[in-house]
DNA sequence: GTATATATACATTCAAGCATGTATGTAAGA
DNA sequence: TCTTACATACATGCTTGAATGTATATATAC
């Protein structure tokens, strides 16, 4: 075909980056070819090969499109002017929360990259990049954290290490959760409640203070023992 | 080849099992081939084509070599018996914690099944089986946390449907989040801790009341909305 | 302002390599 | 003898990456 125009080049670039995020929620990564995705598009895989290197290369861009401003969201000034630290990374989990209900190519994304691709090395860019992501997202969460104590908004005893890994992961699980089972609950009605939820838990539990001594576990680990060696027997009688 | 005797074919579908098992693992599940799993348990294809149907029938198999352990872990006698229902659910949340740390079968399958395999419909069994025990995980905690609230352990004022979604988000958080980077925190050292975290939170968090009103977002929203222009302009410009 | 050259934005075609499923072979247990 | 527990062989269908084709936008020369 012709050549088309920078304007008509650019909206084909996006065409098929729409295209892939609609394949790849619908039938995961992997599986599905670039012919499927060019189909959808509306073009052929020499599109796809002029506008992206290969697949993976076209995933990564695909999320660059979320991943962008979700990061641009927790940007370092935010922090800094904040007199306010722990409202203020409430408001950007609640917001973050509702914008994955709200915003069709937030959720669409998130929902592929948490439940419909592989983290495996192959994948190498994509795996690193999301250890990245990871990793600031932590150390923005200590920070704001960091802060919040220093202003008395939470107690100087807690102890901020398994804090900030806590309310990472709890955030995190919130977003699995929901993104796998929407009916579950309503995560944009309950944005704002649900992000109080872990502050709360910041707040008053006693056990993220520092040299709190949990009760060891009762009895429970025999019990394992029993029960590996009974699915074992199991195995070896059904297959 | 010639023919085993029964227990030396079991002896074979076990080594099947653990091949998948660690070429899903360092590779995921979509990429390698059924002839890389029969090289890796020194076999061939036909081997593993005689003990199981296909690469999906080998992954359901080898996920329930962990998914029945852990279901009977939470049978329903259980909970009845309970004195301490709030305890006993703090205990198992434990033990799973400790166990995907120690027991390196469990580590591997969960990492596969969180982070290395894709929920998609062609899948079909696999999401199907997924699902279930995520519904039957959630009814199990609520049966759980009604008896805690019934003996007075937990509030009668307790959002029940709200605490679980965010309980149970939390524990997979937790998992999701170690399986991810093992080294942010010591999982196996603070395991009876972090259950007794999210334990905390049902006790304590006011936000997970019956009646409670969040104090809506400050601004962010609009903050969001220019974000969005924003990006869709770089998106325009750099590509 | 016009003509020409060249880079662009794709479409089409091709070769090659798997991966899968099945069909067949086979030697030993039951 | 018949079935089991595999190994081997084969046919088929994709999928990929690259090579090639091509018509047009755009830059440059004049």
């Amino acid at each position: 075909m012709a050549r088309r125009t920078k304007e008509e080049a650019l909206e084909t670039r996006h065409r098929i980056l729409d295209a892939a995020e609609a394949v790849f929620h619908a039938r995961g990564v992997a599986r599905p070819s670039l012919a499927d995705i060019a189909e959808a598009a509306g073009v052929t895989r020499g599109a796809i090969y002029w506008h992206f290197k290969n697949k993976s290369d076209l995933f990564a861009a695909m999320c660059d499109r979320v991943h962008l401003p979700v990061e641009a969201l927790c940007e370092p000034e935010r922090i800094a002017s904040q007199e306010d630290p722990l409202g203020g990374i409430r408001d950007i989990v609640a917001l973050v929360f509702r914008e994955t209900v709200v915003n069709p190519q937030w959720r669409r994304v998130f929902e592929i990259v948490f439940h419909k691709c592989e983290m495996v090395d192959d994948n190498g860019a994509i795996l690193e990049r999301q250890r990245q992501s990871h990793e600031q997202g932590l150390l923005k969460m200590r920070e704001h954290l960091r802060l919040a104590i220093e202003r008395g908004q939470l107690s100087a005893d807690l102890d901020l290490d398994l804090a900030v890994n806590a309310f990472h992961a709890a955030i995190g699980g919130v977003l699995a959760h929901w993104l796998f089972a929407p009916g579950d609950f309503d995560l944009n009605a309950d944005a704002e409640r649900l992000a109080d939820v872990f502050v709360d838990t910041l707040r008053f539990a006693p056990s993220l203070r520092k040299g709190y001594v949990p009760r060891p576990m009762a009895k429970l680990d025999e019990e394992m023992a029993a029960l590996r060696l009974k699915v074992q027997q199991q195995q070896c009688a059904g297959g």
